[in-house]
DNA sequence: TGATTTTTTTGACCTAGATCACAGAATTTT
DNA sequence: AAAATTCTGTGATCTAGGTCAAAAAAATCA
């Protein structure tokens, strides 16, 4: 009675966070998240997932920031950051099952829960629900894909800028800026510019 | 009888598309398609949807070819291009429910299926087999968003046109370089120079 | 088929943002 | 708290790709 207890206590979070987001869902599916997921420790500065492998697990943020980044030619790109309450996975390496790209570090010390895309789909295939949940957060995922790329498309850098400050103040306030920079398409100094522009004008 | 193979036969491709992309689902979705799917006509140069309408549909080319763009500052951004057996709508005004900045253009005489969201919705939460399909469609559209995000922020005008000549050859064979141009988020007349400088070394 | 419109190419110039090179601030480490 | 490292800011240049203009080519129309 008292151990059950402390099973569940660790992934409210989760548990929480999915009844927020996904209309007619309750409490029913505890017993499936205990059962599937895990949870994992990174330290500050540590890398979860190294590109070139084949990313097989879905994690979720308990605490903690994170960096998904490419490079190429010697040029870090950031992908995404991460935050808790988000998910976070190589969402083309783990659908498609091939060598992903994308290295994700730890900003600061972080705990994440963690499922197997394996499990996941066996949940899937068990149940409407979970394929709904599992479908819910996919269209999260390509509605913010399709954000980005529309300002990657129609912005310069000044109006990048300007449309993360408004729209995503958490990454203003906690991420570095050369990560914020190479999260723009821009370089640190471009940034640096537009910062101190931006600073004069008011 | 009769009637009945007449009215399936226009569904063919629709039907057929979706049995080739979803393992494991047979011809039990043919009267759920032939009762939500209806059929539209457009003649080249016609817009099916313009920006500041909420898209409540999906559609599905059936034959000509199609294109999505966004006008930001006079400007033309082209978004998408449309082929035979693709999901065309406006994802984030269909998902959101709200105006969208994506206007729809005829680019040939086409004709397409469509289904309206509140059909679509109504299949997903009786059918646990709908709603993997729509799960399956949106990670497509999902990875496709993807890679174009990763050209976007990754490549320069040169390389974003090679990709496109080795990963979208149907985009350079029939679509004209002024949209080529504007879906890579070039001018016409930095693409029509990268094409000579091309044509030169071979 | 030739006339008209639209698209593509080419050249001369310009500009947003990159690169390079340091100096000053913050952090982190000892 | 001093030393070392890692970030951020600023100036001097450079360059990929944009802009403008006008000709050539292609597509559409009558």
């Amino acid at each position: 009675m008292c151990l059950k207890i402390i099973q569940r206590f660790p992934l409210r979070e989760l548990a929480q966070y999915i009844k927020n987001h996904v209309p007619g869902v309750g409490d029913e599916l505890l017993p499936d998240i205990e059962e599937n997921f895990r949870i994992r420790f990174l330290g500050k500065g540590e890398h979860l997932i190294r590109e070139g492998e084949v990313c097989k697990n879905v994690y979720f943020v308990k605490k903690g920031f994170l960096r998904n980044y490419v490079l190429k030619d010697g040029k870090d790109n950031t992908v995404w950051f991460f935050f808790p309450s988000d998910f976070l996975t190589v969402f083309d390496s783990l659908q498609l099952k091939s060598p992903g790209r994308e290295n994700t570090e730890a900003l600061s010390d972080s705990e994440l829960y963690w499922i197997s895309l394996e499990n996941l789909e066996a949940l899937n295939l068990k149940s409407h629900t979970w394929e709904r949940i599992s479908r819910l957060f996919t269209i999260q995922f390509a509605l913010q894909q399709q954000a980005r790329l529309f300002m990657f498309q129609t912005m310069n850098a000044e109006e990048k800028y300007e449309y993360l400050c408004e729209n995503f103040p958490k990454i203003i306030q906690y991420i570095p800026n050369q990560y914020i920079a190479s999260y723009l398409g821009i370089t640190r100094e471009t940034l640096s510019r537009i910062r101190s522009r931006r600073k004069d004008r008011r």
